[in-house]
DNA sequence: GATGAATGAGGGTTCATTCAT
DNA sequence: TATGAATGAACCCTCATTCAT
């Protein structure tokens, strides 16, 4: 009743079509989608598509039933939803490091850092294991995944080892292969362990490191010219 | 009731698991058993766990329902037991070829093909996804998986690294992380994209030997000595 | 809130149902009850009580759910309302053809085409399985309707036979049954093949004529007196 | 094992595929079939198709939910096969007494009482009254009961008619619908009111014999021929 | 007064497990 | 001992009804 127009305001910045003040159409409120969307993940993370129930996100989400199925057709969909979402979250601002101009290893071990930070965190790994085991049901589950999160990380990858070819920094010959290695190379051993629940706990940062730092060593050591190689005495010594 | 004393008597001669000519003791029976998990590795690895359904089994392996019973606890055992007996088949054999004595080069490349080509393989990825998928549900299960068969070869990998070290062929401060370098630049790319089943098929064995020729080509620039590359140079001459 | 004083007094004036040109009282509008009533007409109608969803009735009548629930306590009664006026419409005016005074067997014969032709219309035959499948369920809501609608025209039926036997034209020991098997006799086959669907039309106009004038020919035939026998003869002549 | 041979031998007759001593196959005991058609049938007579639930028919029937889907794919099948089973039950030996070589008036009273007892008691009206009220929803349920019902009996009795027309004993220009007004007539007014739950109770014999002396009467003064008419006097003489 | 988002009991159906045969 | 018919809890989803807006 008494709203500030400030506020008012504000709102209608991104009232697409509910009404300013009054309630969300059905199946738009972006917070009940939100709350239904948390009370998915945790079940959907927990369990794997097939062990989790509807009940069971009714109960996480604290909305009923029916709700779910105003925002959501079926229970496949509101876990795409889901994997999409958390597919976003993980691969946003990822290769973001890649843009920067600087030393070649130092960027590297930082976007390795970066990676291998991500991808072992819990609740990334629950992600993965979720979809993972999903792919012999819902085949383009797996596929939207991999082609919106892995694949166009790695094409940014390779136009950042293109860039540093072009520079004389590096001599590859097949750069997606190379990239491909690198980023193997950053999770070593680390990956596998986490997925198949072999480690209980994310890897520590300083193990994470020495992972990193060893894998963009035989990666520089591979690929580095004699350029590079120059860079990198100069930079050691500073 | 009215066991007969020579009943008895042909028992106790083998009376471990089975009479000698007798029926075998329930759920005894290797037969059978191997029957019932035939029917289980069909309908699991194509359903994963949780789609499929012991009328399923009980079709595929010709058995009835009540049998399954006496050889197996219940729906989860099964599926541990037949994840137990897939493990042994895939990391079987795998690591033979590191015992060769051979030029180094060579024997990691050819231990790069078995070990990519295996674990890229149909049967082999499914088994994957869903001891993946199921590994946040049944953790013991991804555990074991891992322990018995990927640490196991990785085991076997760092002992043969430490033999090329100690005959001054490479020079590796981390044996451990070395022999997950080696084994994940072997399958770069290739074993994520199976997973997430972006690539439908396995990979052609071209595709493989570019992979694996590159990964071990990176390691060897990275670990190998001076006395390793005047081997391989001679080599190559030949 | 702060509703004016002179909405009150324009109110006021017709307080009963309506304002003359405010809002009428809740569930007192005519026109939104009829809207509510075509949308349940073509959604009972077409689908039967239980199949038949109230959404279905909201999106049909183009009006919200609260509103249907201030004009009709439930679903049921929302029903019955319906049967209750399909009944008025079915019945209303079937029956004038017997005030008409003419020649017995033409005033027999149309009456019989427009029973027939009412009775085995596509909607009219909707309405009749609606009733009868419900019939069980709620007894009331047969029972009105039969009382309502076949009971009172079977009694204008039976008031024009008496008049015929006034009139000599006609000798019926028990009037009531004659009623009965006059109209019966006007839907021969033809109601019970609707009812059960084994026509999917409703009957061509010259077949409902044949039924119509061979029934009330066996009717007359049975009925007529001599003296409704020279009238007829006489007018065949003309 | 020690089965007498006479045992053996008597059940082999209808040993269809049940072994002659084990269980009945799945969906094959012919016992627990009837028990759940028994609970179907409260059910489903009570209440209609879509107003059931299967759990009523598992209550009623005293069966599991699962038992039910072993012996029928789904409600509908169920509801189909119950259907079925009613449409045998009523029209069997409906139409005997038409194969009887009698007085035409007494065999058609006979018949009209049969089919008017029939067709008005308690069970008959439920059965009628759901298909009725499925055949919006489930056409090919209508036609099929119509057309294995009431028309076959239909067309026997145009056959008995059109062998009364041999005889000289009726004169009839479309037997066809001759026989469905004969039945209309030993019906009149009854069955509707039945249908609607007009009348809450199956009418009363001497009612039932009124009408369809009446209807027959009717009948036969319509149709009858002047050799009918003669032995017709002879009779009522006798 | 009108709206329609939210509720949650109950719908039909499946399936891991048991136990009489 | 092996069988598979029977069980019933739990699955996903719908919808009559309510009530905050």
């Amino acid at each position: 009743m008494s709203e500030t127009l400030i506020d008012t305001e504000a709102k209608s910045d991104k009232a697409d079509e509910a009404s300013v003040r009054g309630r969300p159409a059905a199946g738009q409120d972006p917070v009940k989608r939100d709350q239904i969307m948390e009370g998915a993940r945790r079940v959907f993370m927990d369990k794997g598509f097939d062990a989790a129930s509807m009940n069971d996100v009714t109960r996480e989400a604290g909305v009923s039933k029916g709700t779910i199925y105003v925002y959501f057709d079926n229970k496949e969909e509101l876990f795409e939803a889901l994997v999409e979402e958390e597919r976003c979250k993980i691969f946003q601002n990822l290769y973001e490091v890649l843009d920067r101009e600087d030393n070649l290893r130092d960027v590297l071990e930082d976007f390795g850092m970066a990676l291998s930070y991500k991808i072992t965190s819990d609740k990334v790994v629950m992600a993965q294991r979720t979809v993972i085991g999903a792919a012999e049901r819902i085949p383009e589950l797996g596929l939207r995944f991999y082609e919106e999160g892995p694949k166009k990380g790695h094409a940014k990858v390779g136009a950042f080892l293109s860039r540093a070819v072009a520079k004389g920094l590096l001599e590859i010959s097949d750069v997606d292969l190379a990239a491909y290695q690198l980023s193997e190379l950053c999770m070593a051993g680390l990956l596998r362990q986490r997925l198949y629940g072999y480690r209980r706990q994310s890897p520590p940062e300083h193990e994470i490191r020495h992972v990193v730092r060893s894998g963009v060593d035989v990666f520089l050591k591979a690929y580095g010219t004699e350029v590079f190689a120059a860079q990198d005495r100069a930079r050691r010594k500073a």
